[in-house]
DNA sequence: TTGATATAGTTGGATCATAAAACTAATTTA
DNA sequence: TAAATTAGTTTTATGATCCAACTATATCAA
């Protein structure tokens, strides 16, 4: 191995990884919104909790807790600080009191509504770079990558 | 917006984005070599640090820091994590004793062979079911979004 | 030549993501 | 009805991340 002199770093061990791509990839976009969202004070996995809320209102934390494969205390110090901040309420169902039914607030509509904006400004982007068919392509390869490496 | 019921969950708001889907197969690879990587107390973050400075021998932090694009108190407590465990060794180089040079340690060298074996084979199996026509434009894909997102 | 500036790295303080274990409350089952 | 199960919280721990303040080294400018 050549001693490392400076300027050029030699990555090609990692750079044929897909994994490797995937982190780059994954993290470019993170930070890419990190910016916008930080005056939101929403991280990206909130907006993507969010938003499953929003479409499944009184949804049980459990049901978050399977969808995501995050251990329910994880999920419970998420969901805690989304209602800490007002964004979120949680409400115990009547018919079953363990379960607490989660709904976004008036707030949390609203911040969800301007952190959906800045995201798909970015799928714009990323699409506009990939091309149409590669981003099917891309789309049925992750899809199936999460479904290989699924546990279980 | 319905409201939930129990099993099914809408989150058809959340599939169709790339950044989603890039997050799913992302989090399915690191939770897929955590298993495995436990026992070896190397994270997939480590196994990347640790390549990169096989490969580059007396690579300072200056530039893993540009290349990961992190802050470099994060990559001092990175490296100080893996010099702690006897991984990696940090020399101060002669010629400017500000720099840090990065070297792995035998003990680093054998860990990284039994990592890079793991990565490997699950490599193997994400080629597996993507195909190698799909691979190969998913690939190009991600380093396309990297390119786009990338700041400056 | 030396005083100001810049650079590399560390340390301390903060937040978020994550999991495991021990716990409470509520429900189901044997 | 007593035991087992389930949903959620709390506590404790680790890791990843940043920012700000710090030390040490090196460079630059007057």
């Amino acid at each position: 191995m050549n001693e490392h002199s400076g300027g050029e770093i030699d990555f090609t061990r990692l750079s044929g990884l897909l994994g490797y791509q995937l982190r780059q990839a994954q993290t470019a976009s993170f930070r890419d919104l990190a910016g916008p969202l930080r005056d939101l004070n929403v991280t990206p996995g909130e907006f993507s909790l969010m938003t499953i809320v929003k479409a499944n209102p009184q949804i049980r934390q459990i049901d978050l807790v399977q969808l995501y494969r995050l251990d329910k205390s994880t999920m419970s110090v998420a969901v805690g600080r989304l209602v800490r901040r007002g964004l979120l309420i949680q409400q115990k169902l009547p018919d079953d009191r363990r379960f607490h039914g989660l709904r976004l607030t008036p707030a949390g509509e609203e911040a969800l509504e301007t952190v959906t904006g800045i995201v798909q400004e970015q799928e714009r982007r990323m699409a506009a770079v990939v091309g149409e068919d590669d981003w099917h392509t891309t789309m049925e390869a992750l899809r199936r990558i999460v479904a290989a490496l699924k546990p279980d």
